[in-house]
DNA sequence: TAACTATTTAACCGTTTAGTTAAATATAAT
DNA sequence: ATTATATTTAACTAAACGGTTAAATAGTTA
């Protein structure tokens, strides 16, 4: 949990999860959405992998990363729970 | 929004906001709870006030501090929102 | 006024973070 | 085999982070 939080903590990489949203994109895609070098995205890709945010699936020469919207959804909503319910013992 | 992802990166604050959230607490009461010096816990309350997820009251000696979960919840639930809806233009 | 208490601010320190460029790796194409 | 391409890994750097102790601030009490 603590991994997909910092995970989320960053701009870049909460703008990565908005692309992935739409459609599976290579890192070379994602990487032209940003001003920043290649090798800081593929570390940004790194951090979301390890936090199950996204995978990666080798394809010849490029790798497809895909979003992970159940690693998502439940961590946040699990987290958020937390904050509903009033009047709990 | 950012500072509020920061905010929450970090397990010290998100257990302080747990704290807060069963009942308002003086600084002195939260870092109580912790194993961390006071000046450490007064800065992450600074941290959390600046996200305005908590807010504080001078009450005499004391700062009361208590949660503010209307940002919360509509920081966390605004951004989930936008991996919900999937057949969007 | 002086002493005590709760909290914050200041100054510092080691670690982590987010970026860089250069080199390495792995696959594809000629 | 050589060259080109996509991506990652390595080595480095500056800034931010999370902690510390000591000092400052502000309110209370004797």
């Amino acid at each position: 949990m603590s991994s997909v939080f910092k995970a989320l903590s960053d701009p870049t990489r909460r703008k990565i999860l908005a692309l992935l949203r739409d459609r599976d994109m290579t890192a070379g895609e994602i990487a032209e959405q940003f001003d920043i070098s290649k090798p800081a995205i593929s570390k940004h890709l790194d951090i979301l992998k390890e936090a199950e945010l996204v995978s990666a699936e080798k394809k010849g020469l490029y790798r497809i990363y895909s979003i992970n919207l159940t690693v998502l959804q439940e961590t946040l909503s699990g987290f958020m729970n937390l904050f509903e319910k009033e009047n709990e013992e």
